[in-house]
DNA sequence: ACATGTATGTTGTTTTTACAACAGAATTGA
DNA sequence: TCAATTCTGTTGTAAAAACAACATACATGT
């Protein structure tokens, strides 16, 4: 198993490849293979390892007593997730885990990761620092997704979402990592009302789209 | 100033009280004080520094572009603000902190915490990790606000929150940090609303609420 | 004590959204 | 290739929330 891509994910960023390999074992990384709607952690459980995605990808997602589904966030290769939980010991996860597509997940030990090991490696400090930054930008996620979710109609959290995808990608077109089940999910509105919503502002020249590719129109 | 009580918190616990004089000065540590309504930090501005409520507390709040104003989180003594924005050097505030009441804010310099420094103290290593804690902490938070706005319904906010309420203070009566504005800030919903929804449950039995004190009716 | 301002609850109206049901397009798998 | 499934857009209806306007209670400072 190749594992050189690691050194460029956010998590062992800093780190050489040799470094990587001999933190695995410390870290007691293990990799497990799902196929799409699989279920990688599932709520109320505590958890006890963090993943990487190392292939494919993953919907944070939870479902309310009603059944409505929320999405709180997609992680894609490199990503992590669950580790908001393996920093903090026994606390039992709120949401669920589940691959959207076929994947592979890097599994690593939380508890190896907090307390500095007996063995060789010294990379802990490192590693806890890397993974200060990735909850910092996690947070920062949440709270961009809480700010889209703050807008009263569809519409206002739709163009809100939207027009930081563009500032993030840098341009007027670009794709999104939802469906618009999933996307509704994420702005917590129902799907045919933002199909519809979505329609009505096609026909104002907003903007267009055909599946997840958008093109807004620039102002 | 007596900072003894520093040593309860979370950014420097395990740190005795000698050794937090002496962080002080490293962290470029300075107090300021504010009234009731002011603006401690506001949106759009790189935060160079993060916050430490010593008295008082603090709104984290965003207005998007109609006026409406969401609030995001509370912040009480002892608690950290902008801690996320000081992980990541020069990322621009998504949201204003304001004061909610008359309240005392320690200020630390971000980079000195996070490059250490060349000065006699170690401790850098021990706040990182507590820092670590705290996001990871405060993703649990936004997290959880996330999920209390998922609901679709006003009824389902108040209750996924209050409920929350109730077990997070292990009690089915307890306080809340808003008044009915913030609380539909909070929740997302328009204030009158909230308080027509209250009055429907109070009605119904689910509940008793005076101010911002709530019993809940036991299951 | 008074005047001013803020917070809360109430009501009726208007707008928006959720919901349900369905049709056509696209995708998947046999 | 065909059948079955999933995804998307459309429509109409019912329900819910936003909004506006107001009354009352409460707090504040002079």
């Amino acid at each position: 198993m190749d594992y050189s891509f690691l050194s460029d994910t956010l998590l062992f960023r800093g780190t050489s490849r040799e470094e990587i390999e001999s933190m695995l074992g410390c870290l007691g990384a293990s990799v497990k293979r799902y196929e799409k709607g699989q279920t990688i952690l599932r709520a109320g459980e505590p958890a006890t390892s963090m993943g990487l995605v190392l292939a494919g990808g993953a919907h944070i997602e939870s479902d309310d007593v009603w059944g409505n589904r929320s999405i709180l966030a997609h992680v894609g290769p490199g990503q992590l997730f669950a580790e908001t939980y393996a920093c903090i010991p026994g606390e039992a996860l709120l949401v669920n885990v589940i691959a959207a597509e076929k994947s592979e997940v890097l599994f690593l030990q939380a508890s190896r990761l907090l307390s500095t090991c007996g063995n060789a490696c010294a990379y802990h400090n490192r590693l806890i620092a890397n993974l200060l930054q990735i909850c910092a930008r996690k947070n920062l996620e949440l709270s961009r997704r809480i700010l889209h979710t703050g807008a009263r109609s569809i519409r206002g959290r739709l163009l809100s979402y939207l027009s930081e995808q563009a500032k993030l990608t840098g341009s007027f077109e670009f794709s999104i990592p939802f469906n618009r089940q999933q996307l509704a999910d994420y702005l917590g509105v129902d799907r045919s009302a933002l199909s519809n919503e979505l329609s009505k502002m096609r026909a104002e020249g907003l903007l267009r789209c055909e599946k997840n590719a958008f093109s807004l129109r620039q102002p």
